[in-house]
DNA sequence: GGTAAATATATCCGCGATGGATATATCTGT
DNA sequence: ACAGATATATCCATCGCGGATATATTTACC
């Protein structure tokens, strides 16, 4: 598996726990950096259009509940390709971050701030 | 700090526990992703260039002795803002691996080829 | 009920990083 | 002497990034 760009890369992440619809991916990406990363709709979308046509995600026909519902959303899932192409990453993140160790650039177990933390 | 592009942080980590020269920095990438990410040269020197207009990075006047030198090297070095930089984004790489590690997309502490494994 | 702000998707396009190709020269090993 | 690795440098086509812009719906509040 190839690396993936960054914003590929944090799609595939925000999706890798269930399907998402393109804002709330915008949403868990801000969350999964502790609001250092802003994905614009123009990487946001344009990344989506991408993986659709790299097979990585398909948009799925599922909907919640209609009372739930906005029938603007539109859901992605990870493929199984989606599903290796994130694992291979994200294993190269946790490889780079122990050379990072390695080096005393950081110390050992990081703390991330726990989704829903604040609202 | 803000985030830093892949070819960027991986040079500045390359350079983290002390300076070396271009092509040194090209094999210290290879090394610390297990052969995945090769830099050309187009990459190396380029972003070489915009380190340096940035002050993330300086040219070092120190040679190694003489019988082991090489003339046409060129030594490089972090400055205070490089190593801040760096570090800022080996702390982000580290916490993405940790998200991953929660949803359960990779598990606990990564094994990383040592330096010097093989040659 | 009316209005503002947030939600949601989508396209356009300038900017700039990426990285392969190419060039040149020196060093090392045989 | 020769080949291959070492070492630096530039050029440039390609392509992803991401801000700006547009439009419409939903939600929150008074």
């Amino acid at each position: 598996m190839p690396p993936l760009t960054p914003a590929v890369f944090h799609v595939l992440l925000a999706l890798a726990d269930g399907e998402r619809h393109g804002y709330a991916i915008m949403q868990e990406v801000a969350e999964n950096t502790g609001g250092q990363i802003k994905m614009g709709p123009g990487t946001l979308y344009g990344t989506i259009k991408r993986l659709l046509a790299a097979r990585m995600i398909e948009e799925s026909d599922e909907r919640p509940d209609p009372e739930l519902d906005d029938e603007r959303r539109r859901y992605y899932r990870l493929t199984g390709l989606g599903q290796r192409a994130v694992r291979a990453e994200a294993l190269r993140y946790a490889e780079v971050a122990e050379v990072a160790r390695r080096k005393r650039l950081i110390r050992r177990p990081v703390r991330v701030a726990q989704a829903g933390g604040f609202s």
